[in-house]
RNA sequence: GGUCCCGUCGUCCAGCGGCCUAGGACGCCGGCCUUUCAAGCCGGAAACGCCGGUUCGAAUCCGGUCGGGACUGCCA
């Protein structure tokens, strides 16, 4: 039997980093057993569900590497994969299930449920032990479906284990609204049945509503699919991941400079490993030793400090070639325009050194800035922490005298005539170097130096030593 | 309150009865390298929630306890 699976997000929002991460799961357990991976689109609340918002999520899902095989813009057998496009086919399924007397019509109002909800708290016991079939029959309203009272709803999570829920702790759930509209439950099972879905990967808030998915199927006359719940996501705090842990939209990890396949390494191993002692690995690797069961019991948190590093890690591993490729728009947007040609060598130059000092792509943009924008101001916290020491200006006389006379201005060059400077003068490398550094980029932290130099080039590195002299006075 | 799930370093993951004086990774601390920052290398601190039981032997199995989480809607 092909395994078949889908992630089914609702367009009610941007895609969050753990509905990618479940959809990740899936993902790989389909590529992994050579089976079907689909994407359809849970959009039964029509009010908040919106255009905009399922293009964002099915670009988010294509950036993070995972293609699907049926679903929206790919089409496939079954026509749509978009749940407002089948509200008739769950009002049948709603209608037969009363039909064959799995389900029922039910007009009581909202306090009077409200009431028995209540009166079952009151009493520690389940809403289910009152919300049952009204003693007369009635023709309109919402529908619900009967819970059959004989046997536990037992199933075998295939990350969990065995898992048995008492039919007394599920109540008569509602299926189709009194205004003819599908709840999630409906449309989310009768699609699982229709397309024939072998495994359902989910995130573990969805356990309470498995029992009330598997008797909805087999209402329906089939098999349910084999159950996974994944753990949830969570902040390194322990609380619920939001906002106050950075970004919880896929999208903005893009935006701000995330590499997808860092993204993909970092989501697979929260929950899952490739084995005791890797920590990086590629998507081939991750899909040949892939497993639901696999997937740990415990709810992970996301650590935005080892996505970075991951990112670096990814950054680092780039082609030269491929990484300048990559900064270019960052260091244009920064810059505000894009480099002519002559600038773009400049960059060049150091992009090797910056690859390897670069966490995120707009990290490598600040560190070349000096390369294309004459700073108007020096970095408060660098002039005071070495620009407004004793002898500063000495050393700069120094550097400017020695420079001046270089007639290669190439790194190596200019290395071999500010190496003789600390002696000559009899103070420490840093004493020499520093001063320089922060006349020629602003800062005190920038790229090795002597290359810094080297790409600015010698008439503009002369005259920053010079404005730093002025400075000084 | 009820139902269900979970419980190994601060965090992610390994561990599936002896290989564990518990392993890898991020982060942290110290050192080396060094013109800054990175990177790299070396070293270090850091965990089996607790109590019982089973067993020759338990992080691993069982029970209890404590703690955390999810769900408890005519939301998804």
């Amino acid at each position: 039997m092909t395994v078949r699976v889908r992630m089914a997000p609702s367009p009610t929002g941007f895609l969050h980093v753990g509905t990618a991460r479940a959809a990740l799961f899936n993902w790989l357990f389909a590529r992994h057993h050579g089976g079907v991976f689909i994407v359809r689109i849970d959009d039964t609340d029509l009010e908040r569900s919106t255009q905009e918002y399922e293009d964002e999520i099915l670009e988010s899902i294509l950036w993070l590497g995972l293609d699907w095989d049926e679903g929206p813009r790919v089409g496939g057998p079954h026509g749509t994969y978009r749940q407002s496009d089948r509200f008739d086919r769950y009002r049948e399924v709603a209608h037969s299930l009363v039909e064959s007397g799995a389900a029922y019509f039910d007009d009581r109002t909202a306090e009077e449920l409200e009431e028995l909800r209540q009166r079952a708290q009151a009493e520690g016991k389940h809403p289910g032990h009152y919300i049952r079939r009204p003693e007369k029959e009635r023709t309109e309203g919402a529908i619900r479906l009967s819970i059959p009272q004989d046997a536990p709803i037992v199933f075998e999570d295939l990350v969990r284990g065995r898992i048995s829920f008492e039919p007394q702790d599920v109540d008569d759930f509602v299926i189709l609204r009194s205004d003819g509209t599908p709840t999630y439950h409906l449309a989310s099972t009768t699609d699982d049945v229709d397309y024939e879905i072998t495994h359902v990967a989910r995130g573990e808030d969805l356990l309470p509503s498995t029992p009330k998915h598997i008797l909805l199927t087999r209402a329906m006359g089939h098999t349910e699919p084999v159950y996974a719940h994944l753990p949830l996501l969570f902040g390194t705090d322990g609380r619920k991941l939001s906002k106050r842990h950075g970004a919880t939209a896929l999208s903005e990890y893009r935006e701000a400079g995330y590499l997808p396949e860092a993204m993909f390494n970092y989501l697979a191993n929260l929950g899952w490993s490739l084995d005791a002692e890797t920590t990086i690995f590629t998507k081939e690797q991750a899909i040949a030793a892939f497993d639901l069961a696999d997937v740990s019991k415990n709810p992970a948190a996301f650590d935005p400090e080892k996505l970075k590093w991951m990112n670096g890690e990814y950054i680092r591993a780039l082609e030269p070639e491929r990484f300048r490729e990559m900064v270019r728009p960052w260091i244009e947007k920064d810059v505000g325009r894009a480099l002519d040609p002559e600038e773009w060598e400049r960059f060049l130059q150091i992009s090797q050194l910056v690859q390897e000092r670069t966490h995120l792509l707009p990290e490598a943009a600040e560190q070349v800035r000096f390369l294309f924008v004459d700073f108007e101001a020096y970095d408060p916290a660098a002039w005071e922490k070495v620009m407004a020491k004793d002898g500063v200006a000495g050393v700069l006389d120094r550097a400017l005298d020695a420079l001046e006379s270089l007639d290669d201005w190439d790194a190596g060059g200019v290395e071999e005539r500010m190496r003789k400077l600390p002696e000559e003068l009899g103070i420490g490398a840093a004493k020499v170097f520093q001063p320089v550094r922060v006349a020629v980029t602003g800062t005190s932290v920038s790229p090795p130096l002597f290359e810094s130099m080297a790409a600015l080039g010698r008439d503009r590195t002369l005259e920053r030593i010079r404005r730093a002299r002025r400075e000084l006075g």
